[in-house]
DNA sequence: CCCTGATTCGC
DNA sequence: GCGAATCAGG
């Protein structure tokens, strides 16, 4: 496969919309991760933050066998606040997380409506869907057999047989699914605009 | 182990 | 220009 205009074009929106290289490569098909990743740092939008910040490349391949020389660059200042939480299931669970199930249980009488739970929603339709859909495929896994890379989003009620983790394949360091981090945390651009 | 992007270098 | 191999890291 080659970089024909259409297939630059769909690696840069897609790479706009801060897909990973992974996926766009397996949109775009014939091509790797790599290839993808290459293309886009010779296209120069390497660094999807642009706007003056000087990108401060990471230089990091230096036990290379090939490798000639390699300027050393300083220590790289990175800084990454995580701040997650992360449901700690025990005999009694506090309060669920918003799955979409736990949402309609919860303790809320039945026949009552639900009250409004302060930021209990503002979740985007689209997570949510997705959690559900999610849900159907699931491990479910007991809390024992939940490892380090395995989604740990409780499902259902701790207090009946119903309750499972959701055991799918942990993102990159969270503790839930891509899915579920969807839902668990939104950084900030979760209220766009629905003025209207 | 899964994944991510970054870099190098032979082609 | 291309991308596999490799590296660094969450």
């Amino acid at each position: 496969m080659s970089w024909t205009d259409e297939r630059v074009e769909l690696l840069k929106k897609m790479w706009g919309e801060g897909q990973s290289a992974s996926q766009i490569a397996k949109e775009l098909g014939g091509v790797t991760r790599n290839a993808v990743i290459g293309k886009v740092h010779r296209l120069g939008l390497s660094n999807r933050a642009t706007g003056g910040a000087k990108a401060d490349a990471k230089p990091k391949a230096d036990a290379k066998p090939k490798a000639a020389a390699k300027p050393k660059a300083p220590p790289k200042v990175k800084a990454a606040p995580k701040a997650e939480p992360k449901p700690e299931p025990k005999t009694e669970p506090a309060v669920a997380p918003r799955t979409a199930q736990s949402l309609r249980k919860q303790i809320i009488p039945a026949g009552q409506p639900l009250p409004p739970q302060p930021s209990a929603n503002e979740i985007s339709p689209e997570a949510l869907a997705k959690v559900n859909e999610v849900e159907k495929t699931a491990k479910k896994l007991s809390l024992m057999e939940l490892t380090e890379r395995t989604c740990k989003w409780p499902v259902g009620d701790p207090a009946t047989d119903e309750f499972w983790f959701c055991g799918l394949p942990v993102q990159a360091g969270k503790p839930y699914c891509e899915a579920h981090v969807g839902v668990a945390f939104q950084p900030m651009s979760a209220r766009r605009d629905r003025k209207r």
